[in-house]
Formats: C-alpha cells, sequence, structure tokens
DNA sequence: ATGCCGGGTGGAACCCGA
C-alpha cells in the first residue's frame, strides 16, 4: 500500500500538477497539506475522475489539510483532540485497514506550524501544538494502534537536514525546542521513515521560492513520515519524488512516499 | 537580497510561508 504527503501550496493553484503526478504515481492514500481554501472550494469531481474520494479539512486563505483515497476512509478527528480550541485546518486523523496486517490502522496527516518569527507569540503556538501533538500521539502509541503519520512538519530535525544550519539557525523549524518536540516522537518509538530508509543527507523535500532556492540546491528536509515499531517492520520502500519541484509554476515542496 | 518568490485577500498593498 502506497502512501505520499505533499504540501501543495494551494490546491487550487496546484491541480493540474496534482493531477498529473497522480496519473503518475498512483498511490492508495495521498495527504495534501497548505491547501488555502475551503472544502465547498475544493476541487472534488477533478479528483473523483482519478478515482479518489477526497476527504478535506479546509480553510479560507491558510492551512487546510486533506486526504485523497482509492478505498473509503473512516475520518475521526479534524483537530487534535487534546487541542480542540486551536482555530486552524492542520490536522486529519483516519482509520483505514491495511491488508497486509489485516488490521486497522491510523493515518495522520499534520500541517504543523511554521512558528517565525522564533521571537513572537508564532513560536509559541507552534510549541504548544507539537506539546498537545505529542500529547495525543502518545496516548494512541500505549494503545498499540499503529500508526503512520505524515505530513509538513515544519520541523528540521537535524543539521544535516538543512542546506546551511548556520543560516538557519535562529529559524523556528530548526530551534533546540522544536527539535526537542520532535524528539518526544522518536524517542516514544517513532521511526523518521525517510532518515532510516534514505541514504545520503540531502533528502531534501523544500526548496524555497526565493533566493533561487531549487535552482542552487538549497532545501530543507521537513516534510515526514513517522510510523510505529510493527509498520516501521513492514516498510517496502521510502522515496522522495523531485520531478513535481521542477515542473513550471511549482509547489515549493516535493511529494514524499512511503510503500508498505 | 528571507525587502529577492509566489500564494492568498480584495480590489492596492499587504499578509503569510520557511
Amino acid at each position: 500500500m502506497k502512501f505520499t504527503t505533499w504540501n501543495v501550496n494551494s490546491i487550487n493553484a496546484r491541480i493540474d500538477h496534482l493531477i498529473k503526478f497522480i496519473k503518475i504515481d498512483q498511490s492508495d492514500v495521498y495527504l495534501l497539506q497548505e491547501l488555502k481554501c475551503i472544502e465547498e472550494k475544493f476541487p472534488k469531481q477533478e479528483i473523483e475522475k482519478l478515482g479518489y474520494k477526497s476527504y478535506v479539512n479546509g480553510q479560507k486563505a491558510w492551512n487546510g489539510v486533506a486526504f485523497l483515497s482509492k478505498k473509503p476512509l473512516n475520518i475521526l478527528n479534524n483537530n487534535i483532540p487534546t487541542f480542540k480550541e486551536d482555530d486552524n485546518s492542520r490536522f486529519l486523523e483516519a482509520e483505514i485497514i491495511l491488508e497486509k496486517l489485516n488490521k486497522k490502522i491510523r493515518l495522520i496527516n499534520i500541517y504543523l506550524p511554521n512558528g517565525n518569527p522564533i521571537e513572537t507569540s508564532k513560536f509559541d503556538y507552534k510549541i504548544e501544538w507539537m506539546k498537545k501533538f505529542n500529547k495525543y500521539i502518545l496516548d494512541l502509541y500505549n494503545k498499540n494502534i499503529p500508526l503512520i503519520i505524515g505530513g509538513d512538519f515544519n520541523v528540521i530535525p537535524n543539521d544535516e537536514d538543512v542546506y546551511s544550519p548556520e543560516n538557519f539557525k535562529n529559524d523556528a523549524c530548526a530551534h533546540p525546542k522544536t527539535r526537542e518536540q520532535f524528539r518526544v516522537l522518536l524517542n516514544t518509538g517513532f521511526t523518521d521513515t525517510v532518515k532510516y530508509f534514505i541514504k545520503g543527507n540531502t533528502n531534501w523535500t523544500f526548496w524555497g521560492y526565493r533566493g533561487g532556492g531549487w535552482q542552487k540546491g538549497n532545501g530543507l528536509r521537513i516534510d515526514h513520515f513517522l510510523t510505529t515499531p510493527e509498520l516501521t517492520d513492514i516498510i517496502k520502500d521510502v522515496k522522495i519524488n523531485r520531478d513535481p519541484r521542477s515542473w513550471e509554476k511549482a509547489s515549493d515542496h516535493t511529494p514524499v512516499i512511503l510503500e508498505i
């Protein structure tokens, strides 16, 4: 079963790219972030033509996450149950049967707050979001529920995960407090699948528009798939597909693919 | 040149992203 996460940076600006990519890629489930649209304006019909049902947690202008799935999903939550007062659309949780294990697993799609600049309430919100997310996830983990967490984490886990650690030493994505909260998940038992399954240290998933990031190869590894041990054991492959980043009028993120 | 681009809103100039 193939899962792909992709921050599309506006679903309506990127619909042609998404359709082109799905036709080539044919994942079973897509985890999309940064839709920048409400559910009513999400292009469900065009997605339906490709054989996928859309499950949308939308928001006007910013944020927004969605699942696209060939098989029906059971949506469980559209916000973090331990953080229901969060008014941003950054979370979507579903249940799906993984045939390989013949059991239900959870899929969690996140668009974690960026948090810049670090000396503002935006960063406080990021850390609060991560703490409340971790609290909920650890509860699921302790119930032995197999979990796949995918999305735009806005976390550069280590210095090797950015083209220039020096340029990002004061960035919310590389801040020690951010990395500490990310490590809570790793220390619990989640596997950072891109780090573990793809060799090398330039596994970028994002290249900024400003300053010619893509052209210069100045990337970041901030889109992740984390898995619980039972799922980590049976992973077939993890890939980053850089092609969509090279297309004209591209998203600044590129798809990350997890095959189980 | 992170004042750089490219999306959003609202109807110009400004907000946001990472």
